[in-house]
DNA sequence: TACTAATCCTATTATTATAGTAGGATTAGT
DNA sequence: ACTAATCCTACTATAATAATAGGATTAGTA
């Protein structure tokens, strides 16, 4: 199935998720682990990234866990996927930079591919953890 | 990376691109290969859905080959895409039918999961094989 | 001070998907 | 007959994904 998302970037999202619905309080993975039945070692993972863009604090020890480093409202699906995933880039020499060996020399369709990511940034741009609370 | 298109559906438009190029005549597979620098025997698993879903029409034998089944015109992006690799569904619990058990219950994401893959489709569907040539 | 609950960090592994390759059977022009 | 092509099945190497394991560090609490 083209164009998906792994689980890192969905997980991340739950993830944040929980952490807004938290507030300011600090929030342990195995809480989250908990809520959304997701392996604890696995999120240590996603979230060291998360926190190494700031976009989380993390406080260390006895009642430790994280929470967001920004109000809800200014933390939007993108900035959390990107951050866990990188960039989004449909096919390789759509990206930035020269183009890749792998990829044909005359593949008409890389304005298409450049043009898809586009779409799907505007689609996760637009949404912030604040909108998804509300829901 | 996320929301990857795999090589599949990148060497079907390729692919389907050469074949609109041929116009009328029927063109090769080691043709197209040799264009595009794809091997010849990966390219046969490709077109065979593309055959199968009435897209190309295939003749046997020396001088053989594939054609359009159709007008450039009538032939998206978004068909050859979907005809190779399925339905654009980012993440799972965002299809069809019931939600899989690997899906968090409470994912609140799922409809911007939808939005993003209905953007895809959006600018997938507005490319046709047409204005690929006119490029 | 011991205990406990948490983040931190590195390395390893199982599973799956991707991206091919190999080898042969069939078809149809020359 | 020869050749160039599609057809079809099966196999395989590589890479990415999705974790697991094990321990070190930190900080509250009894």
């Amino acid at each position: 199935m083209p164009f998906r998302l792994s689980t890192r970037g969905h997980y991340a999202v739950l993830l944040m998720y929980e952490l807004a619905r938290a507030g300011d309080s600090f929030c342990s993975l195995a809480d989250i682990a908990g809520v959304q039945k997701v392996s604890p070692g696995y999120l240590e993972q996603i979230v060291r990234p998360l926190r190494d863009a700031g976009l989380v604090e993390s406080r260390r020890g006895f009642g430790g866990g994280y929470t967001l480093a920004l109000p809800p409202s200014q933390i939007t699906v993108g900035n959390i996927v990107r951050t866990v995933e990188g960039p989004v880039v449909p096919v390789k020499c759509a990206g930035e930079g020269d183009v890749p060996d792998e990829c044909p020399d005359n593949c008409q369709a890389r304005r298409v591919w450049r043009k898809v990511g586009e779409a799907i940034d505007s689609v996760l741009d637009s949404v912030t953890l604040e909108d998804l609370l509300q829901e």
